[in-house]
DNA sequence: TAAGTAAAAAATATATGATATTATTGATTT
DNA sequence: AAATCAATAATATCATATATTTTTTACTTA
């Protein structure tokens, strides 16, 4: 019962998605079908096919007749990203606090000894596993809100969660121990079932973030 | 400086997404290329390119391998739109009243004008004019939350009043007075700056119809 | 008969080439 | 420098072709 190989389509889609969160393509730039088709190994029909997912997820502006391009980045959208993130996870968080049971709070557990490890890794300066701590860190906050009971909420926060990462990828510096500090105290606060409090923290967590990345813009 | 003509592409967009709305396809339903290329004389390739992008909006399931279906509906589905509708709206509404200069007041006004005139021709038992009700509908709440200055919290909220409307097209019936009454809430509250009565209308409507939708499902 | 299996048919995923339309660029003129 | 127009490039769309995968049908065997 081996996992199937991905379609062309769906890997092309991860990887030109990958390639504007993480910056190798620049924001603004022009999506040229030939280049792309070069870049993927991929038929202009597929690559289409993928560029017009991606304009749907608000990564790829489609301009009729004038093709594909990055979606552009600014301080404006950069806020208004942050400000739904804050809305949609705290929203998460709360019912996810409320509904979790045991299974939940492992889950929830082992995800943040993951990330807190590596935290420690980067504080000490190893600056090599940048992508494995940023996944580590969407498994913690994903592990937290998993348990709201709306596949439409965290499929919703997924995309904005997506949004937030390129900015923060974009002007990438570690805010260290204070962001450490933050995911403990949403640890602390969700397993002793403290609502507020955990959305305080998650509250101040993404809006040092958003500070932090402003400034560095 | 005529509006150019929409490409194959959004038309063919806007026409199969219009049909998932208003009930034409029939939710879960197989969406066969061969079927679609007569429906709506397209190629297979744009209409791939527009299954794609709404399998993105949610609107049609793709599945690897064995091609795009109409996404399902279900009670638990529709208490999830309906909880993040209120989610959404509350708080562009709350921006909304907050920022909101004149010109907007004017444009609030003017749309629950239209939407009130066709509620008045509904309750007269006139159910000829659905369509143009409906968009009066979205108009009038678009207009209330339109000063809340997110793109992206508006572009989101649209995805999700879709959603929310092909459920109620779903089992369609007006609910008549008690809907005018909360709409002619929203709108004095609104000017009158009253975000929490406003709010308090707002959540009571869509929870209303929620219920309501729900009984007839 | 039920269950399983192999062959046939249908449908999807992908690629390619062709055409019409639209944008962009560069040269030319005013 | 601005405006114009031809030449070039790129996109949007379609029709076909092929490989793969699903689904259906027919057939076999327990």
């Amino acid at each position: 019962m081996a996992k199937q190989p991905p379609t062309v389509g769906s890997s092309t889609f991860e990887r030109i998605k990958r390639d504007i969160i993480f910056g190798t393509l620049a924001p603004g730039s022009k999506l040229k079908l030939d280049d792309l088709k070069k870049r993927y190994s991929a038929s202009v029909s597929t690559l289409r096919e993928t560029l017009n997912r991606l304009a749907s997820d608000g990564f790829v502006a489609a301009q009729e007749q004038r093709g594909f391009f990055v979606t552009p980045v600014s301080k404006d959208d950069l806020r208004e990203i942050a400000s739904l993130r804050v809305l949609l996870e705290r929203h998460a968080l709360r019912l996810s606090i409320a509904n979790g049971d045991t299974e939940w709070e492992g889950n929830v557990v082992a995800a943040h000894h993951k990330l807190h490890r590596m935290e420690v890794l980067m504080q000490a300066g190893d600056e090599t596993e940048k992508e494995t701590w940023k996944r580590y860190d969407w498994e913690f906050h994903l592990s937290l809100i998993r348990a709201c009971n709306s596949q439409n909420l965290l499929s919703l926060h997924s995309k904005i969660y997506d949004k937030y990462l390129r900015y923060q990828m974009l002007v990438f510096t570690f805010r260290g121990e204070a962001a450490a500090a933050e995911h403990q105290g949403m640890l602390d606060a969700a397993l002793a079932r403290d609502p507020d409090t955990a959305t305080k923290f998650l509250e101040d967590h993404i809006n040092n973030g958003l500070t932090h990345t402003l400034e560095a813009m």
